[in-house]
DNA sequence: AGCGCACTACTACACGCGTAGTATTTGCAC
DNA sequence: GTGCAAATACTACGCGTGTAGTAGTGCGCT
C-alpha cells in the first residue's frame, strides 16, 4: 500500500535530480555548472550528492567520457513528485484541504485554473526519459 | 517579502503544535498522553522538543499548576501552515500546478471540493484561541 | 517536618544533510 | 613515457532532529 517504492529526498537531492530531469544524462560539472552562480555550491559538494543519490539508487553512473563519469536519473520526476507531495500531505493527516485552501486564499490558484487544469489533463513528464525533447548523446 | 516571521518548524514539533492547538494551554504530561499510544514517545522526549519550541518562540510557558509547567501556542495554526505551504512550493519553484495535479490525479481532490471551498470560505482556525470551543482555564 | 513521586533541567547520541577539504587516480597532450 | 589538469574517492564537521537517560528539585500527603 505505501508508496515506499520512490526513496525520499532532501531539497539539495530534489535539485541535482530537477537539472538531471531537464539535461539527461550528465556529468558532476554540467550539473554544477548548471545551478544558478548565485547559489552554486563546490565540485565536490555536488560529487557528494551524486554519491548519495547513488547510494539511494536514484541515478546511475551510465558511462564513462574522459575521465568523467556520466550519471542519469533512475527515478522518473512524477514518481518523486508524488513521494513528496504524499508525505507533505500526510503532515495534514493526509487532507488536502488546508493546502488548497492556503492556494486559493493566496491567490496562487484559482478556481480557473482548476477547471482548466481538468479540461485538458495532466503535463508532467510522462513515466520515461528526460524532458529535453532532443539531445543526442554527446560522443 | 519573504515569509520569514513564522519559524520552521519540524514534523515532530509540529505535531506537538497540533496537540496544542487543539487542547489548549497544556502540560508536557497532557500532550505526551494526547499521542496516540503506538507512537506516543518517552515522557523527557517530549519535554525536549517542549524546550526547542520554546527556544523557536513558538510556545511559552503560561503558568504553573503544581509542579508542572503549562505551555500556550504562541503561534496560529494558519500562520505555521502557510510558511510550510510556501516552503513548499519553493520546492517546486514555487508553482502550485504540479501539487494540484497529484491532488487532482489520485482524487485526493475533486472539482467539486473546490467549489464547496469557494462557496463557503476559509475553515482554518481564525487568527487566534484555541480551536476547542468552550474548555474554561482549569483551576 | 519528612519523604516520595512527578516534574524540570541538563546532557547525550546517532543519523541526515549541506558543505567542503585532501588524497589518489587517470586520461591526454607533448 | 611523463607530467599536469581534472576527475574521483575518501574523510570530516557542524547543525537540526528524534530519541531518551540521569540528576536535581519541589509539591503535596501523611
Amino acid at each position: 500500500m505505501s508508496r515506499k517504492e520512490t526513496v525520499k529526498l532532501s531539497k539539495f537531492e530534489l535539485e541535482i535530480m530537477e537539472i538531471l530531469w531537464s539535461l539527461g544524462e550528465s556529468s558532476v560539472r554540467e550539473v554544477q555548472e548548471a545551478i544558478q552562480e548565485r547559489k552554486r555550491p563546490a565540485y565536490t559538494t555536488v560529487q557528494t550528492i551524486f554519491s548519495r543519490l547513488e547510494e539511494k539508487k536514484a541515478v546511475r553512473r551510465s558511462r564513462k567520457i574522459g575521465n568523467a563519469l556520466l550519471f542519469e536519473p533512475l527515478l522518473t520526476r512524477r514518481s518523486v513528485y508524488r513521494r513528496m507531495i504524499d508525505d507533505f500531505l500526510d503532515l495534514f493527516g493526509g487532507s488536502a484541504e488546508p493546502i488548497v485552501a492556503h492556494l486559493l486564499d493566496t491567490g496562487k490558484l484559482t478556481l480557473e485554473d482548476l477547471k482548466a487544469m481538468e479540461r485538458f489533463g495532466r503535463n508532467l513528464d510522462e513515466e520515461n526519459g528526460p524532458d529535453a525533447q532532443k539531445r543526442g548523446k554527446r560522443p
